[in-house]
This record gives C-alpha cells, structure tokens and sequence, in this order.
RNA sequence: GGCGCAUUCGUCUAGUGGCCUAGGACGCCGCCCUCUCAAGGCGGAGAUCACGGGUUCGAAUCCCGUAUGCGCUACCA
C-alpha cells in the first residue's frame, strides 16, 4: 500500500494572489481531486516584513470564488495544525536546534553591513556570490566574544562541501546540482522566524506531504532542501516544478503587468468556471482540440504527465474570447444574476436603486451573446436606465443622410408609433420594415436612423426588440429629442 | 559572472523515430448570414519544429555543442 497523496498550496500572504501563484493552486487542487487524494492550505507568513494586511483573507477568497475547496488549512483545521507558520514557531526551534547538536548547522554572528559588503567584493571580482561561510568554523575563543558583544546569530546549514545532489523532478526529469555550487543558507533569522526553506521542510515532514507541486522559480532551492531532509533524515516528497506563467515581456509575472491579481478578474467581469478553465489550459492541455472543459472533465483527466515543461505568457485576448464563451453558455436567468452587482455598481447614480432583476432579465438575451465580461453590461444596457441620452445630433445623420429626410422620417415614423395596437417588436417590424420605402430610405439607413435616436448609439442590439424593451413612451420621448436635436 | 531549466505559427498548445507536404485554439484577413454590433458558418495567411553537428534506412521527436530566453544566486517567499 502506498502512502496517500498529500499536496499543499503554501502562499505568504505577502500580497494578493496573482494568476501564476493561482494556477499553481489549481494544479495542486486538480491533482488531488483527480488521485482522491489531500488538498492543504498552509500561510508561510514568516517575513514579518513583507506581509501585508488583508493578503491572506484575499489568499482564501481567491481560491474560495474558483471553487477550490481544501481539505485541511485555516477555517477547517484538520490532524496536522496549525496551518499558519507564525503559530508553528517551537517546530522550527525545535528542528533548529536539533541541527545544531548534530553539527549540521551553526550559529553565524555576520552583521547584514558586513554581508552587504562581502557581496559587492565578489560581484567586483566576478566571484559567485554566496556566504563565505566566516562563522562555520569558529574557535571557542572567537565564539565567545562574538557571544559576550551581543549580537544576535542566525542559525545556518552546512552544507557539505564535496558531492552533488541529484534527483528526479516529476516533469524535468532527473536533475543534478554540484553541492559546491551551493552556499550556507540561513534556516533561522535573528527575530526568531524560520527561512521559507527550514520552514517549508519541516512542514511537508510534518503534515506528511506527498508531492511538492511548485512554481519552476523553486527548483534551484530543491537541492537545499534535500540536503536538509537528509541532514534530518526524513523521506523527502516527489517534487514536480511547474512551468511558471509570464508577462507579454516574457519577464516573471508583477504589478508592472497590470491587472495580475486574481480578484481583480472578477472585478472586471470574467467568470471562475472561465478563469479556471483558462488558467488551466497554462501549462497543461487534455489534447490536441479539446479546450472548454468543464470543472469535473479537467478533474477526472488532470495529470502530471501532461504539464507542459515550459512557461506561458498570459493571453489575455484569448482568456476574453473563453468568458464570452462562458457568458454565452449561461442560462438567461443566470446572466442576470450574475450581472445584477456589476448593473448595481456601475450604472450612473440617479438610476434608481435596486435595478429590478425582472428588468434586466428582459435586457438579458438582448445583450448575452455580445458581451465577453459581466463588466460590459453597464455599457451595453445603460441606455436602457437611464432619462437623457447623450450623443451628438450629428449622429443621426450617418452616411450622407440629410437633415430634412432624417426629420421627415423620424417625424411619420413617431406618428405611426403612435398609433400603433401592439407595440412588440414583431409588430414594430411589421411597421417600420415597410415604412422605409415609404420615407424614401433603405431599411438600413432607416434602422439606424431610428437606433441612434432611441439609444443614442450606433451599435446596439436588434432595434425592434430594444424598442419594445424600452416601451413605446421612452420611444416616442426620444424620437422627440432626437427631432429637437436636429432642429435646432 | 555562477548554477539550473527551457526552446514547435504573434500567443496557448498537439506531437514521445515513419500516420507531419507539422494538427487544433485565440488573434488577424476575406466571404456568407444580417437593421447596426455581436454571435454563427465557410475559407485564408501564419512554424525551413532556435541554430550547427551527429545517431538512424528514416528525427520536431534520441545524443552533443552553440545561441537565446527565463529562473535562482537575501536574516523574501
């Protein structure tokens, strides 16, 4: 019987959680739910520095609003906590000192001042950079009075100084660093906070991780921590370094990039069910056309073997053309709900609030198959909420129409309108089709005429519908408008 | 600079020695549909598989080298 697998999403609530870092997430979640295995939750908050208010609950909410539900972490506890590191502290010391009695670390008194200049010495002389290990071998002279002057040490690895390190990444391959190459990493600082690295090892030992699924920045800092497992004895996890997600410049993924952080794709209107299948398809494929896949079809046939080994740049163009696929496919009632907060949130002010659900699910088939994010529906409805449209009276005359035949046209269709039984747009159609003739017009012109007056746009959805979804006194005020404009 | 990883259309990718005169998708272009805009349908342009050597009857696929890109090189993760 094999051990069960065991995977961990391990972020530092040093920010809000970008598409790369999320992806990450997602590939660990998919490759639980896909071996029925474990989904952890673990904040690394051990840079007291760095972190930043609010980052973890963002953490939760991002992974919370892609339907990605672990298994163990905060808000769910589970055998192996606490799943926050800063409330793990005695583990690490623990471990620490452990290191320490055995001789497989020590205590390093070197000031930051004096690091900092080491480090521009051996750029100067184009040396590899590194601690130049001052402090492995102190005499217990020299400790003494580096103990006495108060400064307060980090602990150390020591890293062997012959041999390599080899292992077998789940999608590189087996890869191998000369230990020589590494320096002696810090494992615990001065405040007391573990390093990312001694309080990584200890909690994937600890929660009995099975596979390390991480970002392809992380694969340097492998050998480190094998040597650590090693130095510990502890079984090491299976390692798999995922290609990493990039900017348009090819560089590692920032705020430079604009819009990067997850939420932030739900505020401007694209879907999860969109985002997950998007985010999915950065680094790992089914095959050669299958590409809109549902939740449970990526589930059942996520697999390692299929990650791609390199990185992606971040298609936002093509992540549009996914959401309108998405929007397409939602039940009208459903687009309403869904686009109901943006509606609420981005329609002018003196729109009356609540927008009526069972107004805008009117609206819903007239605009749900042109809109590509939930944000554009404020532009693509507006006109529909508010009194006074604003445009330019020269709108109405499009392709060389003139003032007095766009009057005159504008003028017998109102009174048509006006008279009309049934003011539906089947019967609006049956109207007006005939009328353009008789105006001495195309249907075309005609049409546009009459929706650039009723919605002061060009571009609008079919002008019979949007009409009876107007109704006919909104319809006849603004031809109104629309003559007066043209008049005076 | 050192170490590591990667390299197929602009982008995401299929491809695991012969099915590849390299397939799909986004985007782009054209046509059709059409009251505009979308959506949809059809078609097109677009990759000498980074380059150079091997191995093999045969290489995008295996090996070596070079180039380029990216990552790491913190008391950050």
């Amino acid at each position: 019987m094999t051990a069960p697998i065991r995977v961990r999403y391990a972020p530092s609530p040093t920010g809000y959680p970008h598409v790369g870092n999320i992806r990450t997430a997602i590939f660990n979640w998919l490759f639980a739910r896909h071996q029925g295995g474990s989904f952890i939750l673990r904040l690394e908050d051990t840079d007291l520095a760095r972190t930043v208010e609010g980052a973890a609950e963002a953490i939760l909410e991002s992974l919370l609003w892609l339907g990605l539900d672990w298994d163990e972490g905060p808000e769910v506890g589970g055998a192996f906590g606490p799943y926050i590191q800063s409330q793990r502290l005695p583990l690490y010391h623990e471990t620490a000192g452990r290191l320490l009695r055995q001789g497989a670390a020590y205590l390093c008194y070197c000031s930051p001042e004096r690091l900092d200049q080491m480090r521009a010495e051996q750029a100067r002389r184009k040396q590899p950079p590194g601690y130049d290990r001052r402090c492995r071998e102190l005499s217990p002279d020299e400790r003494k009075a580096l103990e006495s002057s108060g400064v307060k040490p980090v602990v150390r690895f020591k890293i062997p100084l012959e041999g390599q390190t080899t292992f077998t990444d789940i999608i590189r391959g087996e890869v191998t660093f000369q230990n020589s190459t590494l320096d002696d990493f810090v494992l615990l600082k001065s405040d007391g906070y573990p390093t990312y690295h001694l309080a990584n090892i200890v909690d994937d030992h600890e929660m009995q991780v099975s596979d390390v699924l991480r970002a392809e920045e992380w694969l340097s800092s492998t050998p480190r921590h094998l040597l650590l497992y090693a130095a510990m004895g502890y079984e090491p996890p299976r390692f798999a370094h995922l290609p990493m997600i990039l900017g348009p410049d090819r560089s590692k993924l920032s705020k430079r990039h604009g819009a990067t952080a997850l939420l932030e794709f739900r505020e401007q209107g694209y879907l999860p069910e969109a985002m997950l299948n998007f985010l999915t398809l950065l680094g790992w494929s089914l095959d050669d056309h299958t590409e809109l896949m549902s939740r449970e079809e990526i589930v059942s046939n996520f697999s390692l073997e299929r990650v791609s080994q390199t990185a992606a740049i971040f298609n936002h163009q093509k992540l549009e053309w996914m959401n309108g696929v998405y929007i397409r496919h939602l039940s009208p009632d459903e687009f309403t709900r869904r686009m109901l907060p943006f509606l609420e949130k981005g329609l002018p002010p003196e729109v009356t609030r609540p927008v009526p659900f069972e107004y805008a699910r009117r609206l819903a088939p007239l605009i749900q198959e042109r809109t590509k994010t939930l944000a554009e529906t404020v532009a693509l409805t507006d006109f529909f909420f508010v009194e006074q449209l604003q445009y330019e009276a020269s709108l109405l005359l499009d392709k060389g129409l003139s003032r007095e035949m766009a009057i005159q046209a504008l003028k017998t269709a109102r009174e048509r309108i006006e008279t009309l039984d049934q003011f539906d747009s089947a019967s609006l159609e049956g109207l007006l089709r005939p009328l353009a003739t008789g105006v001495g017009m195309n249907a075309s012109g005609f049409f546009g005429l009459l929706r650039v007056a009723v919605t002061g746009r060009k571009a609008a959805p079919p002008l019979f519908q949007t009409m009876e979804a107007l109704g006919r006194q909104r319809c006849l005020d603004r031809m109104e408008m629309a003559l007066a404009g043209l008049q005076r």
